[in-house]
DNA sequence: ACCTGAACACCGTTCAAGT
DNA sequence: ACCTGAACACCGTTCAAGT
């Protein structure tokens, strides 16, 4: 089970490292999902005992973040070395890292909650908001352009992963498209009082091109940036708020 | 909701119930955190055996959607209840909530993962999606926007809620404007080369009022919705889509 | 019908002991 | 320095047995 080649007196490379056991992790977190991943299954994998993996990592948690990262400084780098660059550059390299990696999406939100000022944090909110300031919009907006954007991304990506998982579960012929159906199917199920704005969206159908889906929304917030900044930033504490923030606007459907 | 008009006086009420488990469960995330939640101390805090609650319950997951089914529930309808309405109150409502049971942000992307047509999933997508229908934009855009405003207020509100909790441990003293001064500390430190745009923006300071912040990114968002419908959906690599009767719109807004 | 609580099959993590 | 693997303190879940 063991290497045999040993020709140099000197030190042999290390059958384990820090590298090779996040490489494990990765593979492991692919094939098997999150709940694959155990210290056990991993030591197997890496032909060692359970406890051996703590001299080169400090725990679980600081293991999955080093796979998230590794993970994401690939998916940013990919997605952002083209000459075009852009916004879709940026977005689409986490979706399809993110599809390709289901586990990645409540990682990624793990990541942001305990660790905001962490790298993986830092790297994606870095690559969305230099392509925020490429736009054409002012620097006091950024910020939130960039938060909103960040939001986005993980949140939609995160559930057309989470989407394909369960259309595999509805049989190894469906794709997303199929399970698209299904959900507007489900939808329209509903009660016609309680819910009348989902009923409505399942009758005009769904897009069931997951990236022209996940495009339009970029799009429609980028909109929103370029379009003016969000008028007022004036600050009050609590509730009193000018009334000038959202424009009647003719009311066509009435929420009752 | 529960009968408790037994007739019976000397017959006690019965000591487990569905919905007594959901509340135990609830306050014992609220003070003791997700970890804090296992059946055998919630079995201890029912005067029970872990067993007992298998009888109601059919297993941790199940446990955990009824209480965030619960919560959300509450919120939605407390934040809609009000004659103005508005994507403002329905977001802080969802806000506030995720504020008060910090849990519940990850629970929430759980449920939009895992059920998608679920109650809790449908509850909130109906509630921010009514808001967007009231909006003055085309019925086409409506899923889109309704998807981008839901994704961002489940991750900008978890977001916030995490903050608090870091902040907390930052010292008793410190509030979430002492904790934005430390995020953008950090982020000072950050090299040039690699990180322009988030010291750029640490330069510009953050927004100390987490609502402001909060509502500047839902302004953005509708203004994005109500604006103009994105104009250019270009695809790369080639793919076959059916064009979208959607008018060009002036193009004023082109992300360059 | 509802509840008990011991038992089972796992976990992450530790640590004396080895090389 | 690096690794072993038994042991510890937990988990969620089950189930024969009780009322």
């Amino acid at each position: 089970m063991t290497p045999q080649t040993r020709k140099k007196p000197e030190r042999r490379t290390s059958p384990l490292s820090r590298e090779r056991i996040v490489d494990a992790a990765i593979g492991l977190l692919d094939t098997a999902g999150e709940s694959g991943l155990t210290f056990r299954s991993l030591s197997e994998r890496l032909a060692t005992g359970p406890g051996a993996i703590y001299w080169h990592v400090a725990g679980k948690s600081e293991l999955l973040a080093a796979a998230t990262d590794r993970v994401v400084t690939i998916a940013l780098t990919e997605g952002t070395a083209g000459p075009p660059g852009g916004i879709h550059d940026v977005a689409l390299g986490l979706f399809d890292a993110i599809e390709e990696h289901p586990w990645l999406a409540p990682q990624l939100t793990t990541q942001l909650s305990h660790n905001p000022t962490g790298p993986v944090t830092t790297r994606i909110f870095e690559a969305t908001g230099r392509q925020v300031s490429a736009l054409d919009a002012p620097a006091s907006s950024w910020f939130t352009a960039t938060s909103a954007l960040m939001h986005y991304i993980l949140g939609a990506a995160g559930q057309n992963a989470a989407n394909l998982a369960l259309a595999r579960d509805l049989g190894p012929e469906a794709d997303r498209s199929a399970y698209m159906d299904t959900v507007a199917g489900a939808w329209k199920q509903l009660s016609p009082e309680d819910y009348p704005f989902t009923r409505a969206v399942a009758d005009q159908g769904l897009e069931h091109d997951d990236r022209v889906q996940f495009l339009a929304g970029i799009d429609l917030i980028v909109a929103g940036v370029t379009a003016r900044p969000p008028a007022a930033q004036q600050l009050r504490e609590g509730r009193a708020r000018a009334a000038e923030a959202e424009p009647p606007a003719s009311g066509r459907t009435s929420p009752r």
